[in-house]
DNA sequence: CAGTGGTCTAGACCACACA
DNA sequence: GTGTGGTCTAGACCACTGC
């Protein structure tokens, strides 16, 4: 890891460690600069990263100023990677309902930018949170960068194994969302009536080299679910 | 405006009069810092900036790339200054229903982190699109820092007076939302049927140095609201 | 006016992509 | 190997806050 993305990653520690509170101040630059043993400018890059992710605001003449963002309950669209890292501690199960390779659609091949011959995963899956139907999920992997998915690595976070078993990073992502009746099968999923309504969320993953490598369809049970969005302006 | 975050600008524009589309490559970041006659450093910071706003990506030993995300019809929610500013180009109307100033009850305290005594603009507003009513808006500002409203500027964009005649800018905000039933006042606003589902987003801005400004509650018309989150990852 | 963050630069060197 | 973006530094100077 480079040297100012450990060096975020140790000042989000701090700020988690000694339980810091929305508007606590964060040590000066210089003193960070001494303790990481780096230049002021490296330190300005971490807390600029800081800041793009919204863990902290930067004032001017006055200091650096902790921004909490820990929201039990929320659902945060800024790291749509799923549930297990956006509810963190939350009483999470998943139920795999299929993990399939097929050939792409044509909204497939438009929405993940692949060849009409490619394989692609298809997982189906039923998330519960403390016991309840909170979201069903249809997601689509190319298997050219997703080169090995089964059932037991859909029970657990699959972009937990993407990092830590292939490698794979996102670079960045689309989420788009709306509220729409669900069809029945939905519906039954989700322990409603037939045509009640959902919240609709597709997110489009992307390498960072731009590719497409997921791309997914979530519904969320509308009484359930509550999201979250921070912004930072430049 | 300070170099990179003109350069930043032009960027932007540069993208836009060049009609560039997805995936297509900017000018290397060399000739950036020769035409704009600074150097590197200040260039990737300005490109740094697009790409935290989700305009474009950059590939190490590759290139810079444009990220579309001009999406018609969808709000973006990082940016959530407001209509006018995320559904550029169009039809939109607004009815300012009142603007009036009130002592803050503890919700709004809580809210807006503001006095018990402070003078606050309440402000209710309607807006349609191409016609249709999307959107009912209860917004709170602290007097404190919007020093005057009135009707008329509130029948305008209101986060546009702030910027070009109070020098108020946000330096970033929170949003949060979920689906929940309409009582039978917003749901007439919305001209639909009482006890139906709306999207109620919460909003609150804060700036730069870190003081809530203004605390908003909207309900969208359902079925009327598509949403929009880019994220970008470090 | 002392303290704190912000801007900008020049340059050395590293990492990755692509042909 | 060449081209492209990424990291890191030292230092000069600017801008704002708050006592």
């Amino acid at each position: 890891m480079v040297k100012y993305k450990q060096i975020a990653q140790e000042i989000t520690d701090y700020i988690v460690n000694n339980n810091l509170q929305q508007h606590d101040q964060l040590p000066v630059i210089d003193d960070l600069a001494q303790s990481f043993n780096s230049s002021k400018s490296t330190i300005i890059r971490a807390l600029d990263i800081l800041e793009a992710k919204g863990q902290i605001y930067q004032v001017q003449g006055s200091g650096t100023f902790v921004r909490d963002i820990i929201l039990p309950g929320f659902i945060n669209l800024n790291r749509p990677e799923g549930l297990t890292q956006t509810l963190i501690g939350s009483d999470i199960e998943t139920r795999v309902m299929s993990v399939s390779i097929i050939k792409p659609d044509a909204t497939m091949i438009e929405n993940l930018r692949c060849g009409p011959n490619e394989d692609v995963y298809l997982v189906k899956r039923m998330r519960y949170l403390a016991g309840q139907p909170i979201v069903y999920e249809v997601s689509y992997y190319r298997k050219k960068y997703v080169i090995f998915l089964n059932k037991e690595i859909a029970a657990d976070s699959i972009f937990k194994y993407l990092r830590e078993n292939l490698n794979i990073k996102p670079g960045f992502s689309n989420s788009y969302f709306e509220v729409s009746p669900m069809d029945e099968e939905i519906a039954g999923y989700l322990e409603v009536a037939p045509e009640e309504y959902g919240i609709k969320l597709i997110n489009q993953f992307f390498l960072p080299n731009g590719a497409t490598f997921d791309y997914s369809i979530l519904w969320y049970h509308k009484d359930r679910s509550k999201f979250f969005v921070p912004s930072t302006y430049y």
